[in-house]
Order: structure tokens, then C-alpha cells, then sequence
DNA sequence: CGACTTTGACCCGCGC
DNA sequence: GCGCGGGTCAAAGTCG
């Protein structure tokens, strides 16, 4: 746990890194290999930290190199070892060096080797790059793909309903209704799409996020929307609150409108906490409080204050059964940088949140109300990640609550081939199933790049699979949050969340362990699409 | 004084 | 149409 937490600070210190770096390789298992399981290290980590200069990390981690001296020789000559071998350089030079009884010829050999795997390193990173930036590429196109759809279908319901419709008001009413999406595909602004992901130099993340603002709410940051940020009180509604009834005509109707993309989605997460919060990094005002019905314990409602006009909101509550257990819940992307201690929280329910979204796809017709599960045949326990349609949102529950054995659960089964996590997951739910396989030292999840077509029926299962069958992706996820909790020591700080009078178990979370401007803020996570973390209330 | 919490009122969807 | 319940608003109060 504490190596758990200590890589998880590490990832949060290393956040901008970490985001910017596709998900491991599928061969991450054989280059981990190269050391004891005790040693393990996420090997393109350290790659990338060797290539950075950061040489803070060799000193912490000087003792495992120190043990890995002895297989350093062995483990050169695997060649299709080569990411992690050069993190072992530093230990195997210092072999070389200690030892004088190499002769020169093995230390010749050994250098030879040594500068062999640098290149093959460099050649496999160029590779990432490349393969990073066809990805990158290929989401651009695929959500353009998707925009240019959804106006289509849109203009053609505004014009059936322009015409089936006699009220001149209700008309009107219906045009403000499609405002938000209309405006987000509108022309002018698809050119500027175009534009911002053929000229943009901004990572994949970044355009994705971009992109994603276009399609799910009105972008924040864009000139022509700054009333969306002025406005910011009124954005849940404009993207689709549970009250709006502005997404509305969806229901029922064509299904345009309840096109995956634009469902709101909630992440429930239920953790037990005998702390009054969950401290999630981020900045909350509490705006509401409700008696729920069916639980004595009220509900909160919170707002994210980090920025104006980010429409993220949370509710906080704790279960009536066992009054230990929070559960909380966030809504919406969060239309700023956010800071390390929150990226974790953010990325994780967003994409679960994506995942969710992804799955609705496809299944949104199925009879799932009624059952807890989303996909109830799948061989796997389904107790901490459950996926549920149940109205008015799609709901996935993480119960972080289960003590599991990691070891114990590991599927009865193995996994069936689709049990992969597809990378048009938005980029983020991959990279963080790449955090978690690091973080769980799980064997490398293949990650494997469907084409467009079959993308979302093969989503549904897989991420269904990965997230049911794996209880390692809850464990981490609850490493993380245990991370945020108890690395948060309780103190009222800069994000002003002050709670001695709060006499109810509202508990904010509030607080922030702000780095210096710029350290380990993701730029893109805040706009992840759909990203609506919801600890739920089930 | 600004930021935050509290809390009653209000809005809206939904079911009957 | 009405009532219920969830969600939000906003004025008043609190705190540092």
C-alpha cells in the first residue's frame, strides 16, 4: 500500500509526464520481468524519466537498483528487453565499475549492449511518438466524424419539427433547446476544428479536449461563448440537467439527440471513509443540502469553485445502511487545470464515466433498469464496478468499499479476448488503465485499437469485462483515493473549504495540494468528455 | 470584506 | 392537475 501510494504521489508529481505518454506496451509484463515482483517498476516510467534529466528519482530509487546489480548482466542480454533495461543502467554501470575483475572484453560486450538498447530504446520512443500522433490523428477525425453526423441528424429533426410543429413559440422554443449543440456544430466552428487539429501543435489530449468541449458543451474557453462562463450557474442546464428540459426532446424522439456523447453520464464511487470527506484536490462550494429520500443522512450538493463558470458538481452522502461508506458524486468536466492531488480522482471516474458512455452506445435500448449489473452474464464479479442504465443517468458504481484480495480475485476465468481496453476510449481511460497496470503490477493489458466500426459494440464489452472482471482496476482506484484521503492532512487551505461548522457530514474535500503553476496539471483531463464522476446514491 | 455555509423557497420532471 | 422528490437558487448568517 504504501509503495502504492508512494508511485501514486509520483505519478501525481510526474502528471504532466504521465499524460502525455500512451499507455505501456503490451510487453510491459516481459520487461518487468527483469527484476524480483518486490522491484517492479512501470518500465517506460523510467525511461521517460531517464529522458527527462530528473534525477531525483535515481536517488530514491538507488537501493533497487542496487539490487537489481546482480542480474544486470543476465537481463542485458534480453533484447526485447529494452525499456526496462535502461533503467538498470545505472546499477549495471556501477557493476561494471565496481567489479575489476571484467576484462576488457565483456565490458566491451557489455557496452556494446548497453549502447545497442539505448538505440533500440530511442527507435521503440520514436515509434511511441509516431504511433501517439496517428492516434491523435486518427481521434480528430473520428470525432469530426461524429460531429458532422450529429448535425446532420440535428438539422434534419429541426426540420421535421419545424414542420410538424404549429406553434410558432414551441418552435422557438425547440431552437433554443437545440442552441447549446447548434452552436457547437456549427459551421464556422467545425473550419476552426479543422483547423485546431490539422495546425495545432497541442498534444493529442489536449485537441481531444477541445474537441470534446465542441461536442459536449458549449466551449468555455471560446470567444464566442464567454456567456458560458459568465453564465456559469445556468451551464449544468444548458448541458443537461437532470431538470433541463432542454435535452429533453431526445426522449422519445429520434435518438439523435441521445447520441452517446451527449448522455450524461454519472461514476458512482463508494468509499469508506470514517473521515467527514473525501479531500479529491478540488475546490468545492457547497451550494445545496437536501434530505434524500430513504436516508437519514442528507444529501450535499457542491460546486466546483477552481474556476468560474466550471460546471462540475458533486453531492455528498452517506450511505444509510452503513454510515461509514460515503458516497459522492461529480457531474460534469471540469473547464480548468486541475491540480495533482484531483488529476487522480478526475481520471479515474472520467473514464469510467467514458467507459460508461461508451457502453450506453449500443445498449441503451436494452431493458437495464432493473438490473444492477449491465452485463449480468459476464462470468466475472461484478460488486465493485457496476454498470447501470438506470434512469435518469447512466450510472457506473465503483464500491471501493470491499476489502479485496487482489490475489483472490483475479478472475476465475481468464478474461475473454475482447477484455481489452480499447484506446478510443478517449485517450484518458487508457493511459489511467496504463497508471493502474503500473500501480497493480497486473501483467500487461493488451491495448489494442479497434477501427471505428466495430468500436463501440466491442466497447461495451470490453470495458464491461475490464472493469467487472478486474478488481485490481478498483483496488488501485481505491489506492488512489486512499492516496488523496489520508495523504491530505485535515487543514482548511487555500481552496477555503472550512468546515467547523459544518455539523452534517458534508464534507468537501476540499483540499488542494497545489504545486507551482503549471507542475503536474493536466490541461486536457478537465474536459474530458462527459466526464460526470458521480459517487452515487444507490 | 470576501468566501463560504445554511436553509427555506422555488423550479421542474415524473408518476398517479 | 396535483403532489412528491430531486436539484438549484439566493438571501442571510458565519468565519477568518
Amino acid at each position: 500500500m504504501d509503495r502504492q501510494r508512494r508511485e501514486l504521489t509520483f505519478l501525481h508529481s510526474r502528471g504532466g509526464f504521465l499524460r502525455q505518454s500512451p499507455a505501456p506496451p503490451p510487453d510491459q509484463a516481459i520487461a518487468e520481468s527483469s527484476c524480483s515482483a518486490g522491484d517492479r517498476k512501470p518500465p517506460i516510467r523510467e525511461v521517460d524519466f531517464f529522458s527527462s534529466g530528473n534525477r531525483s528519482k535515481l536517488s530514491s530509487d538507488e537501493e533497487e537498483s542496487k539490487n537489481c546489480k546482480g542480474r544486470s548482466t543476465s537481463t542485458l542480454s534480453d533484447p526485447g528487453t529494452g525499456l526496462n533495461l535502461l533503467s538498470l543502467n545505472s546499477g549495471t554501470t556501477a557493476a561494471l565499475e565496481d567489479d575489476p575483475s571484467n576484462n576488457d572484453t565483456e565490458m566491451r560486450m557489455l557496452r556494446l549492449e548497453l549502447e545497442r538498447l539505448h538505440e533500440e530504446n530511442r527507435r521503440l520512443r520514436s515509434m511511441l511518438d509516431q504511433i501517439t500522433k496517428n492516434y491523435g490523428h486518427l481521434q480528430a477525425q473520428l470525432l469530426m466524424a461524429m460531429q458532422k453526423q450529429a448535425h446532420l441528424n440535428q438539422r434534419e429533426q429541426q426540420r421535421d419539427e419545424m414542420t410538424t410543429m404549429s406553434s410558432p413559440t414551441k418552435s422557438a422554443q425547440q431552437l433554443m433547446d437545440l442552441r447549446p449543440t447548434c452552436a457547437a456544430m456549427d459551421n464556422a466552428n467545425d473550419e476552426e476544428k479543422t483547423r485546431e487539429v490539422s495546425d495545432s501543435p497541442t498534444t493529442t489530449m489536449e485537441v481531444m479536449s477541445k474537441e470534446s468541449d465542441h461536442i459536449h458543451t458549449p466551449p468555455l474557453n471560446h470567444p464566442n461563448n464567454n456567456h458560458n462562463i459568465e453564465d456559469g450557474d445556468r451551464t449544468s442546464q444548458s448541458w443537461g440537467s437532470p431538470k433541463s428540459p432542454r435535452l429533453e426532446p431526445s426522449k422519445g424522439g429520434d435518438e439523435q439527440l441521445a447520441d452517446p456523447p451527449f448522455r450524461k453520464a454519472r461514476v458512482s464511487v463508494r468509499a469508506r471513509s470514517e473521515a467527514p470527506s473525501i479531500s479529491d484536490g478540488c475546490q468545492w462550494r457547497k451550494y445545496g443540502q437536501k434530505m434524500a429520500k430513504g436516508n437519514p443522512c442528507p444529501r450535499a450538493y457542491y460546486r466546483c469553485t477552481m474556476a468560474v463558470g466550471c460546471p462540475v458538481r458533486k453531492q455528498v452522502q452517506r450511505c444509510a445502511d452503513d454510515k461509514t461508506i460515503l458516497i459522492t458524486t461529480y457531474e460534469g468536466n471540469h473547464n480548468h487545470p486541475l491540480p495533482p492531488a484531483a488529476t487522480a480522482m478526475a481520471n479515474t471516474t472520467s473514464a469510467a464515466a467514458a467507459m460508461l458512455l461508451s457502453g450506453s452506445t449500443t445498449s441503451k435500448d436494452t431493458p437495464t433498469s432493473a438490473n444492477p449489473g449491465y452485463f449480468p452474464s459476464l462470468p466475472y464479479p461484478s460488486t465493485m464496478a457496476t454498470l447501470s442504465a438506470s434512469a435518469p443517468f447512466p450510472t457506473i458504481t465503483l464500491d471501493l468499499t470491499q476489502n479485496h484480495n487482489p490475489m483472490q480475485l483475479f478472475p476465475r476465468t481468464p478474461p475473454p479476448a475482447s477484455a481489452t481496453f480499447p484506446l478510443p476510449l478517449h485517450g484518458y481511460a487508457a493511459q489511467i488503465m496504463g497508471q493502474l497496470q503500473h500501480s497493480m503490477k497486473l501483467p500487461a493489458m493488451p491495448l489494442v485499437q479497434l477501427g471505428v466500426g466495430q468500436r463501440h459494440a466491442s466497447l461495451v464489452e470490453s470495458v464491461s469485462a475490464a472493469i467487472a472482471s478486474d478488481p485490481n482496476f478498483t483496488t488501485a482506484l481505491a489506492a488512489a483515493i486512499s492516496t488523496v484521503m489520508g495523504g491530505a492532512p485535515p487543514r482548511n487551505g487555500p481552496d477555503g473549504n472550512s468546515n467547523a461548522n459544518n455539523n452534517n457530514n458534508n464534507n468537501n474535500s476540499g483540499n488542494n495540494h497545489f504545486l507551482p503553476a503549471g507542475v503536474g496539471v493536466l490541461p486536457g483531463s478537465p474536459q474530458l468528455p462527459q466526464s460526470c464522476t458521480t459517487f452515487s446514491t444507490n
